[in-house]
RNA sequence: GCUGAUGUAGCUCAGUUGGUUAGAGCGCCUGGUUGUGGACCAGGAGGUCGUUGGUUCAAUUCCAUCCAUCAGUACCA
């Protein structure tokens, strides 16, 4: 048949959306998971874990028709059940906090995990992909839509992101303008959709998509919303008192839509909240109230909060939630209110990855102990086992060479900062030779020729075994 | 889903106005150097030219199709 012989080979790929983390990525991922949790459990928050899979019903309650089965990677499973994947955490906490009637509430949960969604893949964006969420469940004082900004704000600060901000709304402010400007219940939520893009597509590309529509830069055709001229001008003065941030954006607001009822209740929300931030000390510069934030879920019913990168506003929202107060009826039938909020962590991290704003580790081992005497292997590994034990992370060279050129190669290679070196020579005098890779690596860029790189003085010392811990010691705190 | 662009080695790309053995740089492997990383030197592995079909004496090259990737856009519970 073919010339050659080839074996059947399966082709080594992921999952379109998938993807592996290298070592490198996945330390810097945990360390970013550890800082956050940290974060969350310094506010008091207990960590909930839940199944990865649900019933389909559990996760799409009303929604569970053919078109949102497309959306999930969902499936008929064993004993002929309809389950899915899920893709957020807070329809599985609305379920637990249904199921578990004595829980005592306020509950302050953190939970972090894999979440899926179908989505078509983009920069930062997956469909496997790390949540973190932070949610209060159980209570409609306003002191728990505070907590969970200052925590969106201490959490940011403490992943050492520079310059980012926390901006928050209130449905109910939105929810009057419905009113205000005569918008059918049915057509509110295309309304809001298209009121979510103000930021990406700019002022006039929503006006034209709250009426007939518009053709964007691709050719490609969007539908519009087909809004009345007279429901789009009021539409407009909103708009135009919504790029003001802050106090001077509620008091225009309560100029136009004070008089109706549901939105002065948002701006009164608003307000309280604005107050307790300030009696939190949450720092001005990192939060604003913006009422061109929406969200594009439906279920939110209250403030509404994002988290944007300064430097980066492609990557979107890498921090975002909002109350939801009707969540539970699904399973109970009369409200829980809860509010909430939920980190991208890949998102994020690769948003972090691009600013080259983390300090990536590749190697977990600090010292590496080469093997050039298979005699002295006993000696080796007491060297290793005394190196772990004074809590110095180490590893032996576990490949098939002697050959210690290979073994400095790995050592440089999988970025590990020491190496030690023992044969004859230091063994005979009870020393040990320890090698500096990164004081190698600069001096590799001083000189060009070999033999005077190999015999600098700075690269390497021999000391005395018994000294070595506290050598290392020394070297790694400095 | 829609619009457009692009698919040649692990990566970045060149190339063929259709013609027999498809190239470069980087990376990788081996040796120089079983007591030392980088640089250097010598050698080596690696390709169904994205898929399938069509036109042709002949297709990696032309045409169609599908698939994949990228960008924009839509949807996003």
């Amino acid at each position: 048949m073919s010339k050659k012989n080839k074996k059947q080979k399966v082709k080594p790929q992921v999952l379109k959306g998938f993807r592996d983390y290298v070592p490198s990525e996945q330390l810097a991922r945990e360390a970013m998971l550890a800082k956050i949790r940290d974060s969350f459990e310094l506010m008091g928050f207990l960590p909930l874990q839940t199944a990865s899979l649900e019933f389909a019903e559990t996760l799409l309650g009303s929604h569970y028709n053919e078109d949102s089965l497309n959306e999930l990677f969902g499936f008929k499973g064993p004993d002929d059940v309809d389950m899915a994947l899920r893709y957020e955490f807070t329809v599985s906490l609305a379920r637990f906090v249904a199921s578990n009637p004595t829980l005592p509430l306020p509950f302050r949960r953190y939970q972090y995990g894999n979440v899926w969604r179908v989505d078509k893949p983009g920069p930062g964006r997956y469909r496997e992909f790390m949540q973190f969420d932070i949610d209060i469940v159980g209570t409609q004082n306003l002191l728990a839509d505070s907590e969970i900004i200052a925590g969106m704000v201490s959490t940011m600060q403490n992943l050492d992101v520079k310059n980012f901000k926390v901006r928050f709304s209130n449905r109910k402010i939105l929810n009057g303008l419905m009113e205000y400007a005569s918008i059918s219940p049915e057509k509110s939520s295309d309304v809001m959709r298209v009121v979510d893009k103000l930021d990406k597509q700019g002022r006039d590309a929503v006006i034209l998509e709250l009426g007939a529509g518009r053709i964007d830069v691709s050719g490609d055709k969007i539908k519009g919303v087909e809004l009345e001229n007279s429901q789009i001008s009021k539409m407009e003065e909103f708009l135009d008192i919504a790029s003001v941030k802050d106090t001077d954006a509620l008091n225009n607001v309560e100029k136009l839509l004070g008089s109706i009822e549901i939105s002065q209740t948002g701006i009164d929300e608003l307000r309280t909240i604005l107050i307790n931030l300030e009696n939190m000390d949450v720092d001005k510069s990192c939060r604003e109230i913006d009422l061109t934030i929406v969200r594009g879920l439906g279920y939110y019913t209250g403030p509404v909060l994002e988290t944007t990168l300064l430097d980066l506003p492609e990557y979107g929202s890498v921090f975002s939630g909002g109350r939801y107060d009707n969540l539970v009826d699904r399973f109970l039938g009369r409200s829980i209110p809860a509010v909430g909020s939920s980190i991208g962590v890949d998102r994020l991290l690769a948003a972090l990855i691009a600013l080259d704003a983390l300090k990536m580790k590749r190697a977990t081992s600090q010292v590496l102990v080469t093997v050039m005497d298979k005699e002295r292997l006993p000696d080796y590994l007491k060297l290793l086992r005394e190196l772990r034990a004074a809590g110095i992370a180490s590893e032996i060279f576990s490949g098939d060479t002697k050959n210690l050129t290979k073994q400095i190669k790995y050592g440089d290679k999988v970025g590990i900062p020491f190496a030690v070196i023992a044969g004859s020579d230091e063994f005979e005098n009870g020393m040990v030779t320890v090698k500096n890779m990164q004081a190698g690596k600069e001096k590799a860029k001083e000189t060009s020729d070999r033999e005077e790189w190999l015999k600098a003085e700075d690269i390497q010392e021999t000391i005395k075994v018994d000294t070595l811990i506290a050598y290392i010691k020394e070297k790694t705190s400095a």
